[in-house]
DNA sequence: AGCGCTCGAATTGCATGCAGTTTGGGGCCC
DNA sequence: GGGCCCCAAACTGCATGCAATTCGAGCGCT
């Protein structure tokens, strides 16, 4: 059985939906850093729309984690910690897993030149930036998840990738493109000979790799994170009872 | 290292969190059953808000997959397909192995302690309803995810094993509670003692014996089906060219 | 100059109103 | 009697308005 048929993952077409494609897309071509305001008002004039579904749209976007809300205050695009981002990439490895295990020996030709392609399109990419080079990469991912027909297992890929994107973007350095092309080749050809067990190795060690190459170290806390650094001493006291920190760190 | 900072996992006080918690309550106990219509209107009235609030937590809920969304349609509790449901099993499986191979000896005496007065409370809870039941049960493995102290991975086990529970609701006959909790026991002596690989098998184990027990077969689509056994004949139609069914499917 | 304070502007939280769509029931025709 | 159509009621999609809160620039004090 190559495939189920393809189902409706929600995310329609009504404005909600378009505005939460657009802002996504900005988050991990990092058009939008981790810490960057999103305004309502801003959001619903840039795209047409009143606040009340901008408003809606961060809600979502929160809901997957690439948007931080606090009530009564400003949306930001979401700053993991270190530590969430290793959890995410986790997560992520063992999501992968099963869906090349589910994948392996079931793909139609027809998947497996769409795949080609993507790939191809990753190369030709090369020489634009980074950016584009990181949501390419994140989408083949996207693409072989789609392929597994299980829109539960598309949502928490999607979800966990573009996640790891925004951490990317956060700690990770240069970032060469090759090999993880060269994997992405070796995964597609693994898939097509119907190794389960060396496909999920493949990606994991894909992924691993990646993982480790992005967040090099426990990173002594560049930038704004005085917070954070902060934060799990302050865990301590009641919500009400808020220490109020000195002003130190510079804001977005 | 027994424990990470306690983090803050959104879904703080607004009222649209009060509402989506009691929603998912009343869902997952089945007071509200899959199918059942979820009204703006109604759900504003009942809980005291207007409908732009209980509209903010149907769309959350809908992020989760406990609520269906169709465009200018009654919002109404989902009814997860036998295969979403076995997809999300899959799913979980992977996800609590995670959680127990990261818990795997890292507990505390007093987390021990925690884990075992919430089997003892479901245990106490042998003489009453099915559906206190299965939350407990469920609740269960949501507080083995909170130890980990990984916010992601909580909110996916939390939404996955939420989903399931749905399922059960669905697809499930009586429920013999009794060896899961056995089963539970097993699990936390097993991770008292530090041996990840058993643990893991034992949480596989596990959650593939409910999803056996719950999922009997590919059930010949009893009741409200109809619809969806022909939906993948119709999904070759683009969406414009809209197959208009005759009316047979009785609705909620 | 540096620090804290205050107050207007900016922004969110939420309710309400209006327009467009769906629903389902009653009447009409066969 | 059964099926079809039409229409009012129900409901959603979305914008706007108002109150409450936060933000941040400027002022005065040290």
């Amino acid at each position: 059985m190559p495939a189920r048929a393809s189902s409706r993952t929600s995310e329609s077409s009504d404005k909600v939906s378009v505005i939460c494609r657009a802002l996504r897309r900005a988050i991990i071509e990092q058009a939008l850093e981790p810490g960057a305001k999103l305004p309502e008002d801003a959001l619903g004039e840039r795209f047409g729309v009143s606040r009340t579904i901008a408003r809606h749209a961060l809600g979502q976007l929160a809901a997957e984690g690439l948007v931080e809300l606090r009530r009564n205050r400003i949306a930001v695009v979401a700053t993991p910690s270190w530590q969430e981002a290793r959890d995410a990439f986790d997560i992520r490895i063992e999501l992968e897993r099963l869906v090349v295990r589910q994948l392996a020996g079931k793909l139609t030709k027809a998947q497996i030149a769409e795949l080609n392609a993507h790939v191809d399109a990753e190369d030709r990419a090369r020489g634009g930036t980074d950016a584009v080079s990181i949501r390419l990469a994140t989408e083949f991912h996207i693409l072989l998840a789609h392929m597994t027909n299980s829109p539960i297992l598309v949502r928490y890929v999607s979800e966990v990738a573009y996640r790891c994107c925004l951490t990317l973007s956060l700690y990770s350095r240069p970032h060469s493109t090759e090999c993880a092309i060269n994997e992405h080749r070796a995964i597609i050809s693994a898939l097509a000979k119907g190794d389960a067990a060396k496909v999920m190795e493949l990606m994991h060690h894909h992924l691993d790799s990646v993982a480790n190459r992005a967040l090099v170290a426990p990173t002594p806390q560049r930038g704004r994170d005085l917070l954070d650094i902060l934060a799990p001493y302050a865990d301590e006291v009641t919500s009400d009872r808020v220490v109020k920190l000195p002003k130190i760190a510079r804001r977005g």
